[in-house]
DNA sequence: GATGAATGAGGCTTCATTCAT
DNA sequence: AATGAATGAAGCCTCATTCAT
């Protein structure tokens, strides 16, 4: 009984480990895929192609081409979600202007990474005008949070402050979108110090 | 040819105008439902339908889906352009700042009356991350000649300016995906000049 | 205006004339390919071809595949329970036995006519043995209304009355499947007559 | 040989013991499962899940789904015709009137037990309106074979002969049927004795 | 021109079957 | 022998586009 479980131990994490690399593939494909081609031009059987699977293999793992694309999305949303947590915890400390330049530092990072989800999150987010995605609404909590101290701290002005969380998110966007679209002029960290500065002489009291 | 200009001014016109109509009615819902459904999403037959007219019509004045979409799109294009270039011209005596906030308004105005052409350009630009769309480069060229005159004015720093032209329609856009999203805060004016505001100071010179 | 309403009343009808012709040809080819390849079997390419139409033209009239089976039973359904109530109303008179005979009649002349609907209501009845279809449903309603008058007449016994509404119907079920497996034994009156004969035999009082 | 059915009383006896589990495991489950769900309804990996095997080790034990279908049957079939003949050959000196009792409660008897093989057998039978299935087929060989005797004993009568059997299996398929549908009424043996009563009123000499 | 039914390529999804472990 | 992930053929359905009336 004890050799059963060895051998268990030892067999099982194997087809686990290779089931989770398929599962990771077709992510990682899904994830290119739906970036490159857009989020409805992108056709299932590219990913799978991509991933190196069949139609079928997508489907063992993922119920359907929308929780495909959602199961992502969730994913790496949570991945930000928590390195946003944890960098802002780390800084709570700090003057609101060093917490404003990790928020932003941490962004750009996460998206320099992540350049497919990117994509993916501003065209969800795009899609309808009038509604937000999930992700885009969760970041601008986490940026009315952050404004709303700054307010609070006498380091941002009150009048519009009903706007400065759109209007940081709005610069970070700009700058995010910019470094894709005319790369290599400067460093992700000086863009991300950049568009810290410029929210905050906007929006800085005074 | 007189003639003919004469009959063609006593019986065409009737029909012109009847054609003409035609056109527009099919331009206006399929600008409806491309802003309302999304890009992809938008069916011909739905747009037939809101315009009143068959499917068959619709392709007897368009070629296909695609210049249906095109052309919509390039006629609010131009429109924006002539009046941003009218707008523009009338202040060109004025300084920069006065010019900016001539620029912001122009554009807040027209997307005002129109924001399902506002839907359909953002949708159209976020959909290929890498490459904006003619409307959004267009845009971005008027803003580029716009900073580049507050720049030489010195009325806007030299540091940092290949980013300005980014971070002004960054700006913008984000009031304006706001005020749909959570309409009702200020007037458009207001949002138009705390984006011309908020940019002159996160850019402006000293 | 008044060429214009009779140009309509040339043109329309043909136009229709030719959409109910395809969906005629269409519910036909349907309810041959359902009785011919089973519920299951039955594909939508092949319906679509033995009507000699597209597939897309099949659900430019149908909303989907279940729609094509579900109208298409219903329609049979409808019509045999008209002609059901017309018979039987028109037989109301008559002593116990003659309404039997009517009934029964009434049935295996609908099933010769439709031996396509037969085919199909005997598989949608059969697929969930615990679950009888609507179409055989409403057929054991008129059966027990008819065998309660026949009770209630004296005509039927009284012990084991619960049983005579299933019995009337297997019965008939019974030689209007042998007509089909073993054909040209007897004609389709003589198979009702018979059924009729049997089923008053084994329940009749005395 | 000898020697090998000695050893395999003392070695294999285990392991084929084991592996007529698995094998009686799946096939119970797959008699649910096609019972069920339908015979098209009905999938392979639920069955596995359900004998609590993997996809894998059905198709270790059965060629194909077909196969683990038709195997079922046969098996449910055979097991009828023996007990059928066991039953009829030990009335066989009986007068008609008590064979068919037996028959009819042999039948009722054994679709008690295996409900599901008569969902089954039903569904298999009427799959095809012109074809009846095997099962059935030989269901009618031995109703034939009875009511012949029964004609020829003077216990039936000889004008509609040809349809006894039909009419012996659809009575006793209507009230199986019934039984299932509206359970509770009667006991298995009242209504085997009710649907032999019926039979032989309605097809009594006399 | 207007009409709207017909077309059919193309995408999504299912599930019986295989096969490496 | 058991496992269960991988396979891919096959079926359903959509919708841009065409064309006969």
């Amino acid at each position: 009984m004890n050799q059963d479980s060895r051998s268990e131990q030892r067999v099982k994490p194997l087809r686990e480990r290779l089931r989770a690399e398929t599962v990771r593939a077709i992510a990682a494909a899904a994830e290119e895929v739906f970036a490159e081609r857009g989020l409805k031009e992108a056709r299932v059987e590219e990913i799978a192609a991509r991933a190196g699977v069949s139609v079928g293999t997508v489907y063992n793992h993922f119920e359907d081409r929308r929780a495909l694309l959602a199961g992502l999305v969730e994913r790496r949303r949570k991945e930000l979600a928590r390195k946003l947590d944890a960098a802002l915890a780390a800084a709570a400390a700090e003057p609101f202007e060093a917490r404003l330049r990790t928020f932003v530092r941490t962004l750009f990072e996460h998206f320099e990474g992540h350049r497919e989800f990117l994509a993916i999150m501003l065209e969800t987010d795009t899609a309808r005008l009038s509604q937000p995605s999930e992700a885009m609404r969760e970041l601008r909590r986490h940026a009315d949070a952050l404004v709303f101290c700054g307010v609070r701290e006498g380091a941002l002005r009150k009048e519009g402050a009903e706007l400065w969380g759109a209007l940081l998110l709005g610069t970070v966007r700009a700058l995010l979108v910019d470094e894709v679209r005319r790369p290599g002029h400067l460093t992700v960290a000086e863009r991300a110090d950049a568009a810290a500065a410029y929210f905050l002489r906007g929006a800085a009291a005074q």
